[in-house]
DNA sequence: TGACCATTCGAACGTTCGTTCGGATAACAT
DNA sequence: ATGTTATCCGAACGAACGTTCGAATGGTCA
């Protein structure tokens, strides 16, 4: 893929101001930190982004079409629910760990963009939960779940987004072993037939 | 418990702060924001309180200690694992949908305070995150279990965490139902000795 | 009544913010 | 060489921010 000058600044432009706004939080981060990080000039950015907003658009966006690009490459040619389940949750998890900055952006700063910015954001999102509800509907299709499917795509999504709080891709868990913890505890929690809760209230 | 004016009004003040950090976020929000929901003025709102910044602390410290002390008072006189286990996500979860603002102020807003004020809330933290990691080492005592109990722990904090981005505690499912589902799922598929995940790789 | 303290607030201060302006420099086609 | 466009930036603008100041209330006790 040839890439323009142009594209390529942007480019460097974009992940650096994601990095710079998973650091620090977008509001807190000023054009003239991005600036500084980026050896640009404060009016020198405005030449590639229209502004802040839609500085945090372009990452957002970017990083979720690579998002839902990759999750439906994960689960081509794979037919079993449980496989596909399991080759869902493998593709989030590697995919938040080799991009933690944007994917922190993406889960963190969700209200942090209005009107047709926050739209179209919130539409790619509407198509990524949808695509995992319908995984755990056929996982939980031929006798049923005990749980409330969209109950266990929530909690899922939470226990796999909530990792740019405590997580460290470079630490003593690799992003696979992660990935497979996740699939074991989500899995065997969603199918296991055994006994109810200790105490009755659900 | 009585109560001085003082302590009446600022208590207020605190509410509705969180209830507005918790709509809007915490640095969007101005203090003049905060003055127009409150019906005070912007300067006596600095009778009340410092700054900004700790008027997040106090309502983060007050939230965090509550939550303590109820999780605390939830284990009392409970022996079974288990069910110890199942008491402290039924409390979570209640607590949260009981004070869905504070606790999302909380939750999204935990890199929002620095120094001394940042310090204090993570020793907080500290405390409820080793009290859920003996919980989940209890309940894996006898036979061990096929999860790391560290990463069990955080993916169940971003399961029950994550309810303030989607979770309507009036809505079809009530909070007593939703914690029966998450402990459900938790505690099936931490203790379940079923098969392993399909792929290996963890 | 007068002294004291808690409470309230209009107005302003100094700073920082996102953005813009006008022009400089570089690259390239004619 | 000349015109044209892409790239870059020092300087400034207007607005909004958190906070403070000085004074005005209102209640309490001597």
């Amino acid at each position: 893929m040839v890439m323009s000058t142009f594209d390529t600044r942007l480019e460097r432009l974009q992940t650096i101001a994601a990095r710079v706004f998973a650091e620090k939080g977008y509001h807190p981060t000023t054009m003239r930190d991005l600036a500084r990080e980026t050896g640009m000039s404060l009016a020198g950015m405005y030449h590639y982004v229209s502004g802040k907003d839609e500085l945090l658009h372009s990452i957002q966006r970017r990083c979720f079409t690579e998002v839902l690009q990759g999750a439906e490459a994960a689960l081509a040619e794979v037919s079993d629910p449980s496989e596909r389940l399991e080759r869902f949750i493998r593709h989030h998890i590697t995919f938040f760990a080799r991009h933690m900055s944007e994917m922190k952006v993406l889960s963190h700063e969700a209200e942090s963009l209005s009107g047709d910015r926050l739209a179209t954001i919130n539409a790619l999102k509407r198509r990524y939960v949808a695509m995992l509800s319908r995984l755990i509907g056929d996982v939980c299709d031929p006798d049923g779940c005990e749980v409330d499917e969209n109950v266990a795509s929530y909690a899922l999504f939470g226990m796999m987004n909530w990792i740019y709080t405590w997580y460290d891709p470079a630490g003593a868990v690799s992003p696979q072993a992660l990935a497979g913890q996740f699939t074991r505890l989500f899995l065997n929690g969603l199918t296991a037939s055994t006994a109810a809760p200790v105490t009755p209230g659900g």
